[in-house]
DNA sequence: GTTTGAAAACTATTTTTTTAGAAGTTCATC
DNA sequence: GATGAACTTCTAAAAAAATAGTTTTCAAAC
């Protein structure tokens, strides 16, 4: 009987640490720190206590690497965000991807640009033989 | 200078009371309260509290009828899925909708239907001239 | 071998969200 | 005008999330 790690979601601060890690590819405690102060301001410990959550929630590793922690994401970007695209659309969109496109399709702030580029995202993983 | 209405995201008990109310087009807190019964069991007063915040937050309306409020969306689900979608793709897809779409394109649990119906939604709003 | 400094671990506080009991209101009915 | 059922409003407590102070650890510097 499979366990199946029941996807849990980020919180909203969670969130923000792990944006800044994936970008950075992580570090120590006091790196990551550097770059979330640059948005807000922080103490060390609640970062750090943050950073021990989400590592017992699996969403980063870490290591020794002389006295300190070096915090590594665990979870690929592009999985987290299919998990979250998966839970809006299932929360927020009766479970149906395309309804969640159509929401952007008719968002005036989406250029023509972006939807000739999700176009050819579709055809590309389509094909495009039928046109 | 415009005040911007700083829009709120719903909490996760929030959101499914408002799917509730959309779903049905909202109702009595007792009508509700039976709705979201079906999912799960909660107090009478719990609902109607949470009910009030909404109010405030400025996500529903009310009126009343006999003795009871009838409580109805403020805010139509198209504008909250388009709001949530903004705040998604901003936090979590640099802020670039294709970006999204990418992600659901790998999503091998997104079939080919979906797909093509994505597409044809995009050539809508483009025109399918260029082809 | 004692002091010192940087870090982790532990513990605690504050804030937000969720839940619900208790008190007050309204209105029909006796 | 007292009673009671069906509400709303008020108040608060429990749970979760966010923030940070205090204590401990450990190596290096003196």
């Amino acid at each position: 009987m499979r366990k199946k790690q029941d996807n849990p979601l980020l919180t909203e601060v969670e969130l923000e640490f792990m944006t800044g890690v994936w970008e950075t590819g992580g570090g120590t405690v006091r790196e990551i720190l550097a770059e979330l102060n640059k948005r807000q301001e922080r103490a060390y410990t609640s970062v750090a206590t943050v950073l021990k959550i989400m590592e017992q929630k699996g969403f980063l590793t870490s290591e020794r690497a002389d006295r300190s922690l070096v915090y590594r994401p665990a979870v690929p970007k592009a999985d987290y965000q299919k998990t979250t695209l998966k839970n809006l659309s299932s929360k927020l969109f009766n479970g149906a991807p395309a309804a969640l496109v159509a929401r952007l399709v008719d968002d005036e702030d989406v250029t023509d640009e972006m939807l000739v580029e999700m176009r050819a995202l579709l055809n590309e993983r389509l094909g495009d033989d039928e046109r």
